[in-house]
DNA sequence: CTACATTACTCTACCTGTCAAAGTAATTTT
DNA sequence: AAAATTACTTTGACAGGTAGAGTAATGTAG
């Protein structure tokens, strides 16, 4: 399992990731990362619903209930325009950020 | 600049890397970061002071003060046989970390 | 020689993100 | 009818990073 202060700060481009696929709810994420990741991480509920929080606050997602299936209402997630030119911004972010961080680990072996 | 949520939880591995290389002290790491980024990542100075007490208390370097050449007097940190192993499984963590994020980073340009 | 810049370390208070724990509620399975 | 599963929410605590202020020694410019 990967320790949190590894992924954090990748937390919210992980979830705008996956709700630029589609349209999601938390349950669904949650499952759909423990999934993706084969459990080698799996995001913690109460995690999730703050990284929700946070990108409705800053307006980079928005919700809506969706029909009842299984289980509780679900509440969905769509990314707006804002929110996908963050994700875009972040992805490059990484890619930065991963050469730096190389840049330490690299060079050992 | 990166953020810091992005750099957090490879800062111990960092220091730690710079340290395996040759006995260092606070300010020559903070130097040295800076150089090797090219500016992309400074460290803040009480961050690396943070970074020294948590890893001197886990005993993964150890601390003796060196001749004053200028300034004040200089605090050497030196890995220790502990603080290798930690580097090392440290580094493994990080490979494992970027293959999880680059799941969901990539394909999509 | 004196003011200023630079080198070098320390401490405190605060902010943010993660998460354990506990709770609510609907539906499905046994 | 009880238990398991799906699904979301809230609270409080904790850990890491940092601004800001302080201490102190040495080098440099006027």
């Amino acid at each position: 399992m990967i320790r949190s202060d590894i992924i954090r700060g990748h937390l919210d481009a992980i979830i705008l990731r996956l709700i630029l696929e589609k349209d999601r709810y938390g349950y669904e994420i949650s499952k759909e990362i423990s999934l993706r990741t084969d459990d080698r991480y799996q995001i913690k509920e109460a995690t999730l619903y703050a990284v929700f929080q946070r990108l409705e606050k800053k307006e980079l997602i928005e919700s809506y209930f969706g029909s009842v299936s299984r289980g509780g209402k679900r509440k969905y997630y769509r990314i707006t325009t804002l929110g996908k030119a963050y994700l875009k911004e972040s992805i490059e972010e990484w890619k930065v950020t991963k050469n730096i961080i190389d840049l330490f680990m690299e060079g050992l072996d």
